[in-house]
RNA sequence: GCGUAGGUGGUGGAGUGGUCAAUCACAAGAGACUGUAAAUCUCUCGACUUCGGUCUUCGAAGGUUCGAAUCCUUCCCUACGCA
């Protein structure tokens, strides 16, 4: 199997700049695993590395899809396993780095997603009926998936019915096979030191001209129903240039939001035992890390 | 100083004589997740607990009542209005 390097952690932990360091080293090539980076022109928002940080150091999967359209992991594993072909081809090793531990996951291993694609019609039509509804039709089509399905939370409950009507059933969840020699590696970061980057980052990019960003993206014809969608400082940014909320209530929101989101990437990260943990600072450790990894037959 | 409206859990805010440890929302904490994942969803959340319960609360002190967070009196505090 061949060998791949992951850098994962919360947002705002310092990946980005630790896996440019790591690359530079081993002569590696970076490959984002971050749901929202893969979108153009959502820069500051998403905190998308720039040019001049690079450093010379090739990255992928990034601007590579349009924000009007919905993205998913499918799409997302296909694109990535492409490029780490080629990079292997090339002699290169592969570095996953990003905050979205299902799309880290989808590559490492192959989580064989059910074929059926989206269907934006049914969608559409789904997300008018209350989860009830949803639950009901669920039971009429694959009375098995309803069976252990969260009752309540309608992404799922539509995505069920969708894959059912085509289907006939929800196919079992299959064992995830590993595809690669993975070395994953967390970064570890106090919830107190942790909350304090978020807040300075915020403000950081607010003068750096995210609402302008965002201006712009409307501008250009992204509808604030999508922006709203996409979460995070998109969502509140969005929602305060329509005058739901004021200034205030957005940057304090969106705040806890953003620790909010950091703790629900920490329980997927948790989950997998097989991330060793490191503080930032200790950058020498992970390096040795890496070259012993990389070392083994 | 006078008038008015208030003072309930970490916060906002219900409750206005009995079934109130206190609807609900937020914050906080713990989780789920297989083609929307920065999304979506769940649980806990006064204190103590052998997890079945136990105990103490509604600004403070008195009082009325079988019974008060709810009614009365005084005091303290807050907001607005008048001075």
């Amino acid at each position: 199997m061949p060998k791949i390097i992951a850098i994962v952690g919360p947002t705002a932990s310092g990946k980005s700049d630790l896996a440019v360091e790591i690359a530079r080293q081993i002569n590696g090539e970076i490959i984002s695993t971050d749901s929202r980076q893969i979108y153009r022109g959502m820069d500051i928002g998403t905190g998308k590395i720039t040019k001049r940080e690079m450093r010379g150091v090739p990255h992928h999967l990034l601007d590579v899809a349009n924000p009007k359209r919905q993205f998913s992991v499918a799409q997302y594993e296909r694109l990535a396993l492409r490029t780490i072909q080629n990079i292997l081809k090339r002699g290169k090793v592969p570095i996953l780095c990003g905050g979205t531990g299902l799309y880290t996951d989808a590559i490492i291993s192959d989580l064989s997603f059910p074929t059926v694609k989206p269907d934006p019609t049914l969608r559409r039509t789904l997300s008018k009926l209350s989860p009830e509804q949803l639950f009901e039709q669920l039971q009429k089509l694959d009375p098995v998936r309803a069976e252990n399905i969260e009752k309540t939370n309608p992404h799922r409950l539509i995505r069920a019915i969708e894959i059912a009507t085509e289907l006939g059933a929800v196919p079992p969840k299959a064992n995830p096979t590993p595809r690669y020699n993975a070395l994953m590696i967390g970064i570890a970061v106090s919830r107190e030191k942790l909350a304090e980057r978020i807040s300075l980052r915020l403000i950081k990019r607010m003068r750096s001209g995210m609402l302008g960003e965002i201006k712009k993206l409307h501008k250009d014809g992204l509808s604030w129903k999508r922006m709203e969608e996409l979460g995070l400082e998109y969502r509140f940014l969005a929602q305060f240039l329509q005058k739901k909320i004021t200034r205030e209530e957005m940057l304090r929101d969106l705040d806890t939001a953003i620790r909010h989101y950091a703790k629900r990437q920490m329980v997927w990260f948790k989950r997998n035992k097989t991330i060793k943990w490191f503080p930032l600072e200790e950058q020498e450790k992970i390096l040795k890390e890496v070259h012993a990894f990389l070392k083994q037959k």
